[in-house]
DNA sequence: CATATATATTCATTTTTATCGATATTATAG
DNA sequence: CTATAATATCGATAAAAATGAATATATATG
């Protein structure tokens, strides 16, 4: 119960979703997530961690960076269900296509320096 | 979107995915979850009105009674989904077989007059 | 080793959610 | 019409979750 649970929380909010759709298209370091939806860089790792419990995504270090991408499914039979069916699920959402529209323009190292800068 | 995180969130609740699963056995009225669950009846009340905004179960009325049972589908093709994959999830989890087994012996009319003379 | 940087964690705040008791609503029965 | 009973709604409260700023951690580079 605990770990179908896991997963529907962390599907219950629309920037993990958002995060789960932009992944379909490759995988994001969290600079480059809290760049598209616009949040502070601790919500955006925090939302990570949670997919992450869920076994949705999976995070590699690449020295200082992360590269979180969608999960195996291996890890939970729930996670890998929701995995398929958000391929096609929500193609057609305005928010989800503006998102997939901006993500081919964010790139890592433009967003560089500009963390600390914005003080 | 809405409409989607409506349902993650309606099966992100342990009183509810129970709900859902013991109406996978026959429709119910309020009084029988309430009892089942062993929650406050303005709460199951509250549960099962999440669940049917969610088109995940639907309620009908019969005299005094209200007859819950699970949706269609025809409302949400991701209610319908998650309708779909509930059927076989959670079969051995111990709480949900622990319902199942309570399950045959709850009658409505058993509890009737319970609900006021609790006080 | 010192500095810079990407990510994680901590802390505080605000919002949301789950819960219950009390009340309102609706329908039945007398 | 009145009393009763099942469900829904309201109000209050406590627990959980989302968020951002500040700080800590870890890794690269000079």
């Amino acid at each position: 119960m605990k770990q179908f649970i896991k997963v529907m929380k962390a599907l219950s909010d629309p920037n993990r979703v958002k995060i789960m759709k932009m992944l379909q298209c490759r995988p994001l370091c969290v600079c480059e997530i809290k760049e598209v939806l616009e949040i502070a860089q601790s919500t955006a790792s925090k939302h990570l961690k949670i997919l992450e419990d869920a076994e949705l995504i999976r995070g590699f270090k690449d020295g200082l960076w992360v590269n979180y991408s969608i999960a195996d499914g291996s890890g939970s039979p729930y996670a890998a269900n929701m995995i398929g069916n958000l391929i096609h699920w929500l193609e057609d959402d305005s928010e989800i296509k503006q998102i997939k529209e901006a993500l081919p323009g964010i790139d890592r190292f433009d967003i560089v320096g500009k963390q600390q800068k914005t003080k």
